[in-house]
RNA sequence: CGGGAUGUGGCGCAGUUGGUAGCGCACACGCCUGGGGGGCGUGGGGCCGCAGGUUCAAGUCCUGUCAUCCCGACCA
């Protein structure tokens, strides 16, 4: 396999195909926009799953699991959200095969028809809720603070590894709460939850904001969003958290008697994110090279490669260097293969982004140095064999605070205030990134801009400097700035 | 779903006016090598995406179909 990867200046949706499957993420499938996760992917995929799972249970959240299929009828109970979904459903409409009369394998038994139709959930607001109906009686059974980790499928057109694929895993939050408040709160502490692990775990920073009306879930009074900015300067949503209101509660009459009792609807919230993260940490950090994975992310953060190749002596030392290195509470491997050479190994190793390579050769040896090599900043240097382990996992936390800080110089760097719409349009064409203008708030202007330019507004950032402007287009009074983009 | 392109060993590709399917990498074995993707030799591996059709003969021509990629439309 070559493992030459098209430059990112050159084509960078080429790139990014590159990475995915040099770089053995994933895979295409035998099934239409469904891909394969390899080993090495859902290896950072669990890390994710496994960082945000303790975030969630830190914040009191529960898990639970809801089934794969949804009975037609409970799409319905909700106008918006059914029209949200309705084009992109998988439909299961029989349940039985069996051995086609004409000899040409199996076929569908016509006899076997489900008098209901059973949707693959999209989104599982409607069993859930229907559940929770069954659940909640009492103030007293609130809040539920349920979270649950599934597959989903939504058929989309046009799929992208990672970024959009048919079938896709995620995390789905869940919950139901007495008042309004508590419901928002919930949203924006989630939201909240978002953003601290993608800058603190994926070394990727994002905006927190609100959605406008066309950008909203269906079914949600408001959507909280948290954008990021990839390299070629267009934005991915990475995490959602939406304010439900009484919405799902009503469609499935969820009421509960208050302490006054009283009866009443439950409020709700619903928050996600998906493996479309994946896409995210690949375009804010990696290279031409290859894959760059944060430290705090990667499953293998230290590779050990002896040189020039396995033998008693190196491999001795070896299996004391991982024996600091994990007691040290380093993800450390080492590589033995005696079939592939150094050079082939480097490159291999940096290709799929392990943070820290260390070179273990006699001449090195002899002098008491290991050499240490960091893929983010593709440098090299002897270190002093004795206190390895502490200089390692410094370097791992100078690793992780180099890749927010570049990522958050490219972003600053992308990121521009303009004031008519000419401007907007040049900055868009000319540097891509996020785009800073006044808006009249109201559908038109932000349809029409999306028609001419392809750019959206990503958000209404949160604790958004209040100042008087007026709109690029209408020349109506804006008291704020949003954040345009084109994007993902 | 519309426009364009592409489907040939695991990967990347060539294959002329139809006439016995090739190359590089990878793989297996052997020898030589050995601090940034090694060298030489030998060898194995193909329903040419799938289904029809034209023809004495189809990877090649025709029709259909499936899949992937790029650009749109769509996209909580």
């Amino acid at each position: 396999m070559s493992k030459v990867i098209t430059p990112r200046e050159e084509d960078y949706s080429q790139w990014y195909n590159d990475i995915v499957r040099k770089a053995q993420l994933a895979d295409h499938s035998a099934v239409r926009g469904c891909m394969v996760i390899k080993p090495h992917g859902f290896g950072i995929w669990e890390r994710m799953q496994r960082q945000l799972d303790d975030m969630f249970k830190e914040t009191g959240h529960v898990n639970a699991y809801f089934p794969l299929f949804i009975p037609k009828s409970f799409l319905s109970k909700e106008a918006e959200h059914v029209e949200g979904f309705a084009k992109e459903c998988a439909v299961v409409t029989h349940h039985r095969l069996m051995n086609d009369p004409n000899g040409n394998g199996v076929v569908v038994d016509p006899s076997a028809k489900l008098e209901e139709e059973l949707i693959v959930r999209p989104t599982s607001e409607t069993i859930i809720w229907n559940t929770y109906k069954d659940w909640i009686d009492s103030y007293r059974d609130l809040p539920i603070l349920v979270n649950q980790w599934a597959n989903v499928v939504r058929w989309e057109l046009r799929t992208r590894l990672f970024l959009r694929t048919a079938e896709f895993l995620w995390q789905e939050g869940h919950t139901a709460h007495a008042t309004s408040q508590e419901a928002e709160e919930e949203t924006t502490r989630m939201l909240d939850v978002y953003a601290t692990f993608a800058e603190e775990y994926m070394a990727m920073p994002v905006i927190k904001g609100v959605k406008t009306a066309s950008e909203r879930f269906a079914g949600a009074i408001d959507t909280y969003t948290i954008e990021a900015l990839m390299q070629d300067g267009k934005a991915l949503q990475s995490g959602t958290s939406h304010f439900l209101g009484q919405n799902f509660a009503k469609a499935f009459d969820v009421t509960f008697s208050n302490k006054e009792n009283e009866r009443e609807h439950v409020w709700a919230t619903s928050w996600g994110v998906s493996t479309r993260l994946m896409g995210g940490l690949i375009m804010t950090h990696s290279d031409d090279q290859g894959l760059i994975i944060p430290p705090r992310l990667a499953p293998t953060q230290v590779v050990i490669v002896p040189i020039p190749k396995p033998n008693d002596e190196i491999n001795a030392e070896a299996k004391k260097l991982l024996a600091e290195l994990k007691e040290a509470g380093v993800r450390v491997s080492y590589d033995d293969d005696d079939r592939k050479r150094p050079g082939f190994k480097f490159a291999e190793h940096e290709l799929k982004g392990i943070p820290v390579r260390l070179g273990l050769g006699k001449r090195d040896l002899e002098k008491g140095v290991i050499e240490v090599a960091r893929r983010d900043e593709k440098t090299k240097e002897s270190v002093p064999r004795e206190g390895i382990a502490t200089y390692v996992k410094n370097l791992l936390e100078e690793i992780q605070d180099n890749l927010l800080a570049k990522a958050k110089a490219h972003r600053a760097a992308h990121t521009t205030k303009v004031d008519s719409y000419d401007e907007f349009k040049k900055v868009l064409d000319e540097k891509g990134g996020f785009v800073l203008a006044h808006w009249d708030g109201s559908p038109e202007t932000e349809q029409q801009i999306k028609e001419e330019t392809k750019a959206t507004i990503r958000c209404v950032p949160l604790d958004n400097p209040q100042e008087d402007g007026v709109d690029m287009i209408s020349g109506k009074p804006s008291k704020e700035r949003v954040l345009f983009a084109r994007a993902y």
